[in-house]
DNA sequence: CTGTTAGCGCCTTCAG
DNA sequence: CTGAAGGCGCTAACAG
């Protein structure tokens, strides 16, 4: 049915040894017989078997990244830089999906190591150390935008504290003395830091900060808007927003808007992430912008290059910047 | 080094051939001998090998998606229902980008091949038929809103015609007599699909067809705003432009803005597709929604069921429908 | 119910 | 430079 490596040899008139060697290139094979070797290939249509070759122990040429959910746009991006370079070198991608759920990271991972994945990038904070210790034993593990506590592995991330601290400067110099937080998830260590950015930075400028004015939710548009609900509920005043991230701060624009409040007009907006949407409202979103295609590249890169277990791990931050659109401007109106 | 079914089975005591059997559940083993192996395989955490056991020509439970750009929000949606079905049934999905260069597509089917996936997802219509046939030999495959001239091929696709048509008959019925077309790539047909049903519903209602009112872009957000452009610049009358997916809507959206219209005001817009996007964007994107999740859920479901080359092929179509949001009302002012 | 024996397709010593 | 032989980890007939 399928051609083999043997029907070749024999086509050519060699040993498989030969064909084999021809084909890796591997050993030394004379000229004549690598003419006839992949003569024999073309005639035949042959296909080399990659499952067959990698038993013998060697890599397999794909990786894998686990996401939360394909469907937030912050993910899409990370993929596709973790794509670029799994493709440079290569290698395929498997694309797995936890949908939040450790349990479901859990078995995806098991299912992994069965196929002898040569490495994967854990995107997200949802699982549980002790639970993903046992998983990846062993298994080359970058993580992204995660806090681990798990020893021996690699990480990337962007600095999400300086981000917050950012864009509450941002949201200071433009005048505002009364900014609000829409934060995210408590238990996600990046929520946490962004908050302590907001917090570091209301204390550095000497502003007041008003616990009331934080509100948490979580990373999706409908959290965002939410909490913004809870917020204009509180009936305190401000000036200003700091979202958690984009996809909430297009929630918290909503609610802004449903209650009557314009946006920048009445209430300035600073969102995080920088993903494509941000660019594409109305009014276009100030934002923090993380590299998150670089850090897709940085953690394949990592992956792909050094991360064995056991090696001296390493941890790479990357900066992010400001980008100022059109969602913030100098105080004027108040609530 | 790694523990294989071997160790576990002189551990337990038994012979490969049982241990085979008591962890694929396929022959019967004794209560006792199960036990002891099932303690054997918990002790040393033994991990199988999918690859030796694909290596027998069994199916390996990996299918491949490929799509233009997983950037575009369009096919995240695709893929995660994809994803979904893949799951449901143990699979593993393989992500390939072919960047819209058909050569990539080719290299990137044939690495797939060696991997021995079970099957593959094409998606979009950027690979010439006659490079395609080659590399997708023998090997199961489903499109998706792709018009392939492949014999014995499996297609989902939505009724991208259709869509067309009840877009631009919703403008009529709003009172638009002058409606324009922000059109996809010429060569691709679902592009040629939106387009003919715009045409059609233009005559149906008994109105000129202009053609100087259709301008092809592309399914960008770029190609939009630069399409519109286009279009200001003819000044040609119109009071509403149907764009042909929604990121092109919002291209156009942004070039109304710069021009000093407002939508819907001056002119009303309605896209295509119906990404998440569009119900974010202010004005709410009016525009007809494709069952993206479902197209694919159902070309995962065709694969994983049904598509074995040569068997009968099948094509199905999805219906899409309206959904009227803030981008589009009755006609009032008019360039 | 269980063990023995062949391979799956390829790579890799080891001789020639 | 080339061939023969063994094995990667597992499954699938066959016999018991």
């Amino acid at each position: 049915m399928t051609v083999t490596i043997r029907d070749i040899a024999s086509d050519a008139g060699v040993s498989v040894a030969t064909v084999s060697r021809a084909l890796s290139g591997n050993g030394r094979v004379g000229e004549g017989t690598r003419e006839r070797i992949a003569e024999a290939v073309e005639r035949l249509g042959y296909q080399p078997n990659d499952l067959a070759r990698s038993l013998h122990g060697g890599a397999t040429g794909t990786i894998a990244v686990l996401v939360p959910d394909i469907t937030n746009p912050f993910f899409p991006e990370l993929v596709a830089g973790i794509q670029a370079v799994a493709n440079e070198r290569e290698n395929l991608l498997l694309l797995c999906q936890t949908g939040e759920d450790p349990a479901t990271a859990v078995r995806e991972l098991r299912h992994l190591r069965r196929k002898r994945v040569d490495g994967v990038v854990l995107v997200g904070g949802l699982v549980p150390d002790d639970a993903l210790a046992g998983a990846v034993e062993g298994l080359p593990l970058v993580t992204v935008d995660r806090d681990t506590g798990l020893s021996g592995r690699w990480s990337v991330r962007a600095d999400h504290r300086a981000g917050g601290r950012i864009a509450t400067e941002h949201l200071v110099e433009l005048g505002h003395e009364r900014i609000a937080h829409v934060a995210g998830p408590e238990h996600l260590s990046v929520a946490q830091e962004r908050l302590g950015g907001y917090r570091e930075s209301l204390e550095a400028s000497g502003l007041e900060a008003d616990e009331a004015l934080v509100v948490h939710g979580d990373f999706g548009e409908a959290g965002g808007h939410e909490a913004l609900r809870t917020l204009l509920r509180r009936r305190r005043e401000f000036s200003a927003v700091f979202c958690c991230n984009d996809l909430a701060a297009v929630g918290a624009l909503h609610a802004l808007d449903e209650a009557g409040f314009r946006v920048p007009d009445d209430v300035s907006l600073v969102g995080f992430d920088d993903i494509h949407l941000a660019g594409y409202l109305r009014p276009a979103l100030t934002t923090v912008r993380q590299p998150i295609h670089d850090l897709g590249r940085r953690a394949a890169t990592l992956l792909l290059e050094h991360a064995v277990p056991g090696e001296a791990e390493r941890h790479e931050v990357l900066e992010v910047s400001l980008v100022r659109r059109d969602s913030a401007r100098s105080v004027r109106g108040r609530r």
